[in-house]
DNA sequence: ACATAATTTTAGTTATAACTAAAATAACTC
DNA sequence: GAGTTATTTTAGTTATAACTAAAATTATGT
């Protein structure tokens, strides 16, 4: 099997990377994932595990009101030991921090219309 | 030495791999390159080898009007062994210019304003 | 049937990669 | 120093990835 340029793509993401090191070892529902990742919306989420499902490296589950998702590590190949080899680095959570600053794209979070606080009166 | 993020993404362009595939195992000038590479404008070519340089991936010697350019193959770590075991698949070529094809992006090359051909009288 | 919870989908925004054409630069030749 | 060759740089274009907010969907409990 060789080096399939859609590994390729999907890995250099750091975002997506942040997803499968999250999925790797375990199946995880779709809001636990967010849960882990408070800097993004629930819905960026979902468009990148849909991402990858689409491209076959991660597989879906639903079991009630959850959908749950796993990596298919091996459909990986070698990279699949790479990453693992990169997330034994004791600094990798620091370094994908400052890629995914770097990187983003995409209007900045505003505050939600429903979770917008109460003006507070100043006597 | 861990997986580098610059190396994933560096590798992830299908346009920097050809490059590198030329490259990798004997230095060429950049007009040799993109005399290789007949479907981009020198300007793109000149651009990719700048980012691939200062990635720290290729490196550049000047000599006379001529920049030989090569890669660093020991800065690539284990991908660079992906790499050329991707190379020896028989349909490398083809898959990577379906793949160029279907990730172009900016503007389709117009015919340049010096070599446009003059207009045939039709009398 | 209705409300709630989990998740996806849609429509719109932003930043940027990857290109083009053309101008600029640098080194050589005459 | 004018012309030629090799290459880089600049300014502008285009397509798209990655996001947001909000609406829609789907399943479950009451």
């Amino acid at each position: 099997m060789v080096l399939d340029p859609v590994v390729l793509a999907s890995v250099a993401s750091p975002r997506r990377r942040e997803i499968l090191r999250l999925v790797w070892t375990a199946e995880r529902s779709a809001g636990d994932i967010h849960r882990a990742m408070p800097d993004v919306t629930f819905g960026a989420v979902s468009l990148q595990l849909r991402a990858l499902v689409e491209a076959e490296l991660v597989e879906c589950r639903q079991q009630s009101r959850h959908r749950y998702y796993r990596a298919r590590r091996d459909a990986f190949g070698e990279v699949g030991r790479m990453l693992e080899q990169m997330w034994t680095d004791a600094l990798w959570q620091l370094k994908l921090r400052a890629e995914l600053e770097s990187t983003r794209r995409g209007p900045r979070p505003r505050r939600r219309h429903g979770l917008r606080r109460p003006k507070v009166r100043t006597p």
